[in-house]
DNA sequence: AATGAATGAGTCTTCATTCAT
DNA sequence: GATGAATGAAGACTCATTCAT
């Protein structure tokens, strides 16, 4: 009752890794349902009890894996981070000419946002109410500007992109531009063709950071914002 | 008794505007009071109890003037609305040098998100999470961007602008740059210099559009996205 | 949602005193239920649904003036605790004679826990669950061994109690005799007269003391166990 | 289909008698780990599923052999029982000075409570709890006292004890005496000497049973309380 | 016999909303 | 209009018990 000594399992609640082919089934039910229900209600309205229901499983077998909402979304995020994950342009494509590297990373961006539009929406969503996710985002969000930041700067030393600029903001900014583009777009239902989406934004990274048209042999551009980036 | 003669009000609920001063009283200590909880709590966290008890009003006489949460916010974004109302920069400062007028715009919004920033964050979180607000920052913006767009399409006209820019996604794009920014800086607290958040978002429009640095005796230049802008 | 500041109430949480007459009939009720309800089910099986019905009041109004089963029966043993407190009985009665004293502590304890049985029951049960509660006994015992531990000391002072016992222990283990024995009769349902307790009891406490019969014209002698001694 | 064969064993439940030696040591494990989890985090809090986990079983295993947790304490108690019986102190020892065998009795008995003082408190704690344990230390208590009642008998007819007790519930009263100071002593931690302890309540008895010092050649003296005494 | 997941009944608790004074 | 208590629907969560493998 009410003083007794803690649990031995050293404060930790139940939520286990399933053992057997059964639990793993059970679990991936469960974060699928997630995603299906909180994509369908939004995080707010989402219900634990429709989760289990989604997943045709007990209300109480939610609580065999996870101990909240927030922890099943977690689990959520986690996974689509692995769907998600792929090496960098780059090392992909081969693709040099900054040009063709903005370009190719715009779309790519904008291809997958689109794609789970929904799940980026509920992201949105769920980085403006719960703390922990915020925090994600903005580690995220560092460390794509620190990369494209990276980029700039090289630009800007072989005499391709605007010396004045400052990298770390810049690279910020421009991010930020284009993912506030994919959301205004495929979440608010803005309605700009696809296309002129691209070159648009194409084009301001072009101009804003005064590429040398006769770019001539050189290296780097600026990889895209990913899919978390804010 | 059985058939419910219907109300004269037509079934909606009570909420008044107040007659006495007492009640004009009331009201607005409710309102004051609701930002100062929104702004503690969060939108989710205030409940309609603390509202009432920061006015230091019976937790009944809430309902004398409002609904519902929802409905005293949207009380407070009016109220805000009215105060930050003040005509266009232009006809206010006469500045017509597009340079100048980006300059003064961008300045004049980062202030007033900077002064605010608690507000701005709110309003962040609200239009995630209540369709009604999400649609008037959608209007908003598009109010900007319309605006903006006019602008830019006159500095095309004068060879003033890059002309291959799409004049409204690029209104659009700019808006949101800027915008983000700023929540990125004073709501998320990322640590960037005012002065050169300032002075890199200002060269990023003038590098975007292309603005010709000798521009002669021109015209316009966008407004800056106004402080409810997405 | 996760790392909000807390409330501005310091982290107490709702339940109130009642402000109008209307409240403190209902949290009177309240009590006066829950006291029903733990002594026909034990504390254990009581639930606050319960109470709440046994006072025809809805579910939710208990959480209006309680946080939970432990803070209602607190509040059950304070309003007890009040009825039951009554002035020392040497105060009361005048008797100096410490056999005469010894029969009237010991009977006046008895004709009390007999009276209130199920509710020394309950409290019996509860020192064994709640940890406060358990605290709360042990203070109490602690107060009446030091006074009647006092008592013990005058006796031996003046030649009437045997010099060799520790007043102390003495004290402490003559009132857990007493209070025990009418836990054995009165709850556990030992049967046992009424009378040939007392006796027994008396002179157990007497023969222990080896109180000289002739004792002249002595003052002190313990007072009994209190109502709620262990 | 319709129906039900009655089940062979009459609608008891499966619990097992364990026929393999693995059975017997996952029994034993059982019981041991509840003896462990009872006395870490008392009888309420000990959930089933920490039992298994203490006894590195699967939780379903418990219910190979006991039905409920009243069921496994049941077979810890006849456990602890088992190794805790012992023959009578008078055949043991061969003593029969009535003094020597307070002395010996009392001392036996507090020190076997202060070896187990955690399983004493949790004895305590279910007889408050469990109806059918409450009534096994009632009918362990009677048993008692009965005997005690014997021996007081027999000293009182030998003219060594106060003709005027009431036997029966003099022994009854000397018994709750004993081991309610040692629960106060050794569970709830008062400080009190132990060898104060002992020689208090031997003097207690002593004279409380008015013995004539120069007790001649007689035989008897109470055996102390049972370590299950109340 | 052991395993370890699944089940779901049973309570607690919150708080927007109503209402008698 | 104001008051402050009463209401009760809604959901979260626990854990003893069952069961397929």
């Amino acid at each position: 009752m009410a003083a007794q000594a803690p649990a031995a399992d050293g404060g930790q609640k139940q939520p286990i890794t399933p053992r057997s082919a059964r639990g793993v089934r059970t679990r991936n039910a469960l974060v699928v349902a997630a995603r299906e229900v909180f994509e369908r209600d939004g995080y707010l309205d989402a219900r634990i009890t429709d989760i289990s229901k989604a997943a045709h499983v007990a209300s109480g077998s939610f609580y065999t894996y996870f101990n909240s909402k927030e922890e099943i979304f977690e689990a959520l995020v986690e996974q689509v981070q692995e769907e998600m994950l792929h090496p960098h342009l780059r090392e992909r494509t081969g693709i040099t000419d900054p040009r063709e590297m903005i370009d190719a990373s715009n779309r790519e961006y904008l291809r997958a946002y689109k794609k789970n539009a929904r799940l980026m929406a509920l992201f949105e969503q769920v980085a403006q109410i719960d703390e922990k996710f915020k925090q994600l985002r903005i580690e995220r969000g560092n460390a794509f500007a620190r990369r494209n930041a990276k980029l700039i700067r090289s630009l800007q030393e072989s005499g391709q992109a605007d010396p004045d600029l400052d990298p770390l903001v810049t690279a910020h900014a421009l991010s930020v531009m284009v993912s506030r583009m994919a959301y205004l777009v495929f979440v608010l239902g803005q309605r700009i063709p696809y296309e002129k989406l691209v070159t648009t934004l194409n084009k301001i990274w072009e101009n804003g950071l005064q590429l040398r048209p006769e770019a001539p042999r050189t290296p780097a551009a600026p990889d895209a914002p990913g899919v978390l980036d804010g």
